[in-house]
RNA sequence: GUCUACGUAGCUCAGUAGGAUAGAGCGACCGCCUCCUAAGCGGUAGGUCGGAGGUUCGAAUCCUCUCGUGGACGCCA
């Protein structure tokens, strides 16, 4: 839908056209001069110098012709050329009005319907998650939820890594453990044990073990490559290994996911596309995509545009095996036999930039994938500690993602339990907790801009002042008390029929203004797959939310209408509060 | 070495069709609760936007060079 912004353009595209100027001169956008205007149109600029004229007089000329148009209030050509416009209180009022009465303020209505892949999360099996899954995780999911906001059809998978080298250490390291286990015993027939020969702290401690073992004694890596080669070639005691490994290392993924409100739809991971790759390769083969460089088959991905040289994209290792390109592309070949995506995001530590260029050129020029798919890969940095180093525990480990969420629990509930606001059950307090420390975990994170690596600091984002999760939640916690108080005292029962009123005070137009951009603000965030920019309107919501309350005494109004007027003002603030932090994948408690 | 990203206030960060006086938060300092949560609001101080050239009426933003930092550079994922 045309929200404020789009319909101010129109109008000022019409006065450039009607002045026999290009219409594209007339963009409006937020001006960077509150003090003067609340929107502005720098075209008369741009057009004086194309055109060679003054531009103070085609400002003037522009000016001149939206004089009488009743959607701006005031309508100014000044200095160089600038155009300094402010809309009317009924204008705003009604564009308001709009985008309350549609669904999700109209966001996902006009624009093409795409279906829409996302590749995020890939933890691996097996072990625990820890912080390096965290990115990805939140990223994803929110990217995942914009997209669905704006109405496209998108799929969230988690893509685990599932059938690597690691499984193989796994079972090697078992077969010493546990020789007696029937999954050992080839001679073994008949259905294995439902129980499962470990548990998950033990798989836990497994997988380093072994690992570690494997750097040290060869005759073990070789062993866990024997056990890797059979479970891929469907040994049936291995696959059944595998199995109990999926069972127990998904239910425990789940569980995390879920206390971080991440889910996804497809729960698929590298095992998957393996059925997927020996054709492929033989594709690749036949069709003389691939050559043999130094034992290995590689496929040319480099473009006579390139300024730098990409190196080949490796798709069978010398002895023969597969490596991540391969069960990359493989997944893409699977991906376009189920689903035919339009587009498919990759939320993936940046560092593997060149990997997936590789992949994406791989896979478009043999075909894998149509030339219009977009395949795109939205790389983030690395979470860094305060002393600006990658994060990593007091003993210099790496720490667990279960761990970090619980610290941070414990030192928001600190942090409430000192505060003498408000009081709350134990209960009540312990939960509320947990939501304000996932909020300010999320919010710390994706208020960055995804691609530059970033400072987790637990104490300032656990700080309930500035630009942090807790202070959002806090504004609009504020809000829904006073709705509380409201429909206490007066007993309304009916405040959702209340309607909104055109703005009285400064404070109240600069509210209305800045939620009058939620449309816009959507879909540029969207398009530029940037939560940041969701995370810094939210911001500035809660600031002109803020000074609006500091100002306005809503409950002890006298005047009926003024405050019905603001409690529909006050419901509409929290709808797209709301609408914007479930796009974020962040809850708001009732109280704090 | 090659490629790549980034360098904005003491600290953490915003700032893409090039536009007016470069913005926030934290920290520091000063004000504001008989009133819907002061977990708030208002204000002061703090910047040659790494450096040097160039394009332009106009540059944090575009180009070139340079310094610094991180990252990636076919058989790990």
């Amino acid at each position: 839908m045309k929200y404020l912004i789009d319909i101010l353009t129109e109008e000022v595209r019409g006065a450039f056209a009607s002045a026999g100027l290009d219409r594209n001169y007339g963009k409006v956008s937020v001006s960077n001069r509150p003090d003067l205007c609340e929107f502005q149109c720098n075209g008369a600029m741009a057009a004086a110098k194309k055109e060679k004229k003054n531009p103070l007089e085609i400002a003037e000329n522009i000016a001149g012709a939206l004089k009488s148009n009743d959607k701006f209030s005031s309508v100014e050509a000044v200095k160089p050329g600038f155009l300094n416009l402010k809309v009317s209180e009924e204008f705003l009022l009604s564009c308001l009005k709009d985008m309350d009465g549609k669904e999700k303020c109209g966001a996902d209505e006009d624009n093409a319907k795409r279906k829409i892949m996302i590749d995020y999360g890939g933890p691996n099996v097996a072990k625990p998650l820890h912080i390096g899954h965290l990115r990805s995780a939140i990223i994803g999911e929110a990217v995942k939820r914009m997209g669905r906001f704006m109405g496209h059809d998108v799929t969230g998978d988690i893509h685990m890594g599932d059938w690597g080298l690691q499984m193989g250490l796994i079972i090697a390291e078992l077969r010493e453990r546990k020789p007696d286990l029937p999954y050992f015993d080839p001679a073994h027939t008949g259905d294995y044990p439902s129980e499962a020969p470990f548990t998950l702290s033990e798989l836990e401690e497994i997988y380093p073990a072994a690992s570690a073992k494997s750097k040290e004694d060869e005759g073990f890596k070789d062993k866990a490559m024997e056990e890797t080669f059979k479970l891929q070639n469907g040994d049936k005691g291995n696959l059944a290994i595998w199995h109990k490994i999926m069972e127990l290392s998904v239910a425990d993924l789940k569980k995390n996911y879920r206390k971080l409100n991440v889910d996804f739809d497809l729960w698929k991971g590298e095992s998957d596309a393996d059925p997927y790759i020996r054709p492929m390769v033989e594709r690749f083969k036949n069709e003389g995509y691939a050559y043999e460089s130094q034992g290995a088959l590689v496929i040319d991905v480099s473009e006579e545009t390139d300024a730098k040289e990409i190196p080949p994209c490796m798709v069978l290792k010398s002895d023969g095996a597969a490596l991540y390109t391969t069960t990359d592309l493989a997944t893409l070949v699977e991906r376009e036999k189920d689903y035919a995506p339009d587009q498919v995001i990759y939320v993936v530590d940046k560092r593997q930039s060149l990997h997936f260029t590789q992949v994406f050129r791989a896979a478009k020029k043999t075909g894998i994938v149509p030339k219009e798919t977009s395949l795109d890969f939205l790389g983030f940095g690395t979470m860094n500690g305060r002393d600006g180093k990658p994060f990593k525990t007091r003993e210099g480990g790496v720490m667990r993602l279960e761990v970090l969420i619980n610290d941070v629990c414990e030192e928001m509930y600190k942090k409430m339990k000192d505060n003498d606001g408000i009081s709350l059950s134990e209960e009540e307090m312990r939960d509320t907790a947990e939501i304000i420390a996932l909020s300010a975990i999320k919010y710390g994170d994706l208020s960055n801009q995804a691609s530059k690596d970033y400072v987790f600091d637990i104490d300032k984002f656990t700080s309930f002042e500035g630009n942090t999760g807790p202070y959002i939640m806090y504004t609009m916690v504020r809000i829904k008390s006073i709705l509380r108080k409201y429909e206490e005292k007066y007993g309304d029962s009916d405040i959702d029929s209340f309607e909104m009123r055109s703005a009285g005070t400064p404070e109240e137009k600069s509210l209305m203004l800045t939620l009058s951009s939620f449309g816009n603000m959507m879909k540029s965030a969207f398009d530029e797959l940037a939560p940041h920019r969701i995370c810094a309107y939210i911001y500035e919501l809660s600031n002109e939310f803020n000074r609006f309350y500091h100002e306005t005494r809503i409950i002890a109004e006298e005047d009926k209408e003024r405050r019905e007027g603001w409690i529909a003002l006050l419901i509409f603030t929290l709808k797209i509060f709301e609408y914007a932090i479930d796009v974020l994948g962040m809850k708001a408690p009732e109280r704090m």
